[in-house]
DNA sequence: GTGGGCGGTGACAACGTCGTCATGGGATAC
DNA sequence: GTATCCCATGACGACGTTGTCACCGCCCAC
């Protein structure tokens, strides 16, 4: 706070940092629609069917009513239009952070299908998740202008919040399995999943190793679960899991363990910035990657491929699961109706230099 | 698209995922004040006291519009309110894209401070900086639902678009340098970058090579400025500086050219994203990253502690931006003033282990 | 020439909330 | 016991927009 600097370093600026200086107040009454029709010599009706599009006025008094609204500097009032319409054309989306790049790219794809729709995005963060926060969120959610809700989050943390999500609004969730309850949109986590370990089976891995996201996460289960079918299946070996919480930092926390342990040639990485950290410890214990282990991600995040070496991970459609959800959302808003099931994304492997053949055969 | 799967994979889930299914409609007309206070037995003024924690109500009263709210799931109208109160007590944040780190870590201090002062944040993407982009989100813009607006993007892209904020709303910019037309906030991009440059000017080597942000943003053009001008200063040779666009893929084509040059002992990367692809052209060059060359980077994103090496690197205060954004947009906003002038906030350096002195003492 | 129909426009009400003012009843002080 | 004051509550209207319906004038058909 104090060590905040206004306007220093001007002596290199091409333009000057200044005092933040005040201005005269310039803020006058809004125009409305009465003022536009009074200077157009028209009702206000005829004012909002011009801006509306609606048919029914005749070119020469729609001119006049354009000129006006431009003179004025007219812009409706959405939320006198949203209290007649009943609708505000704006979708929640309560998330706990924008930190994975998960979520990030989640919402991007959401906030494009959105804007093609010609909807808003009302961003809720849910600063940590503690029971007091969400229920906090979820209060504030209540009287949101939004009309349907997108949940980024595992649901049990909205149940342990003991709120209901508000009746009326329709609602997608991601990363949970209460399609029983929910209309839920997901990544084929499993299918990726199986698809990493597989693929490294199929190079002549013994087993693979893995390092997981958060427990309390849908998502992480789900990857976890099918690494552990994927080999059960293929009548191979366990290894332990390792516990990660997403972060580069819990990968290369992994990645020390792993580095110890001579017999692993192959680890599949929950996401790909643990996967970054799983190649740093392995990096710095000289296990060269790929020649003595390899290592596949989830996510195929766009650094992904400057990793050390580049990373061979699944690619999730973040696109097409915001699409989606959005479209999900729309489809009850406008059918007036509660949708449950599950909507699984297909994902792809791609493969980089992080993945290969165990040593010496095998 | 049709490659979508619906429902499938439910030989392994612990919850099969189903098709998704409709139920009977469920939405009703929603309850206003008018309902509750019927129930409760009191007028709707009464109830609208309640709820906004207004004084002189009897406790008595207090509890049983409580009840009432409670049973019918009262949620306050928020588009009336908004109407009545001619504030939305929202914040439109206007965006090119979410790919880059630190657009992301800015609009998640926004959104965090702002919840802190009860104002929630709407989104508002621009797919593609082209002209009529830019021109339809403004379009939008300007019926939206908000009291203030931040803008995170060059200001010369908004000139472009020929269209100037609505009027009676307050604006901040970042990444810009229009500070007499507009209220900027803006990390100290020259202070950061000097500080780089000294750092590895420090530690003895000769000069400085630099890979560049895109051209059309501001904070890359200073912080390019500022690596020039502190090699002059120090009366060093300015290399040719490589031009890059935030991405680590850029970096690396950047870093190829560097790896060439035998008379290159340091880099600075005008971000973390590029300093990581420039990590790995080295790599695979076998140019050793401290030993041989030096890097260092800007922003301190979270993964840059797991590059190989370590990334030393310029930290961005990002949650103080955003705090700074929030502050000074509300505080146009309360005060009925437009003000004007650049706000930076410094930055340090986090020293990890991709700098040290240069080969052979020199 | 007159009646019917239709297209363009305006008057009015209502959406849900909250500020303003009015009202009524109870408590306090004499 | 009565006058005064205050506090709790209610009635009413307005915010800006839009749906509904009424109206007016014109054109066409008979």
């Amino acid at each position: 706070m104090d060590k905040i600097v206004d306007g220093a370093d001007a002596d290199r600026s091409p333009t000057p940092a200044t005092e933040p200086t005040s201005r005269p107040a310039r803020r006058q009454r809004r125009v409305s629609m009465a003022d536009v029709a009074r200077l157009a010599g028209v009702s206000s009706q005829t004012v909002s069917r011009v801006s509306n599009g609606h048919p029914g006025v005749v070119e020469d008094t729609r001119q006049q009513v354009l000129a006006a609204m431009k003179q004025l500097g007219y812009r409706p009032n959405s939320a006198a239009r949203a209290l007649k319409s009943g609708e505000f054309r704006t979708i929640g989306v309560i998330l706990f952070t924008l930190s994975t790049t998960g979520n990030v790219r989640t919402l991007e794809a959401i906030a494009n299908s959105a804007a093609e729709q010609g909807y808003a995005i009302t961003l809720l963060p849910v600063a940590a998740p503690t029971q007091d926060q969400v229920r906090g969120a979820f209060t504030r959610l209540g009287e949101l202008a939004v009309d349907a809700i997108i949940v980024i989050m595992e649901v049990h943390l909205l149940d342990a919040a003991t709120f209901t999500l508000p009746p009326n609004v329709s609602v997608v969730v991601m990363d949970s399995d209460a399609g029983d309850r929910y209309s839920v949109v997901d990544t084929d986590q499993a299918g990726g999943a199986r698809d990493a370990v597989r693929h490294l089976l199929d190079l002549g891995h013994e087993t693979v190793w893995h390092v997981t996201g958060p427990q309390d996460s849908f998502s992480a289960q789900r990857r976890t679960d099918a690494w552990r079918a994927a080999l059960e299946e293929a009548g191979r070996p366990v290894p332990p899991p390792l516990p990660g919480d997403w972060t580069a930092e819990s990968g290369y926390r992994a990645g020390l363990r792993l580095a110890r342990e001579p017999e692993c040639t192959a680890v599949f990485a929950a996401n790909d910035q643990m996967a970054l950290g799983v190649l740093r410890a392995l990096h710095e214990h000289g296990r060269a990657v790929p020649d003595e282990v390899s290592v596949i991600g989830f996510d195929d995040i766009p650094d992904s491929n400057s990793f050390i070496p580049p990373l061979t991970t699944i690619h999730q459609d973040f696109a097409e699961v915001g699409r989606r959800c959005v479209e999900g959302v729309l489809r009850q808003l406008r059918t007036d109706t509660m949708e449950r099931g599950t909507t699984l994304v297909p994902t792809w492997m791609v493969r980089r230099e992080s993945t290969a053949p165990p040593p010496s055969g095998r």
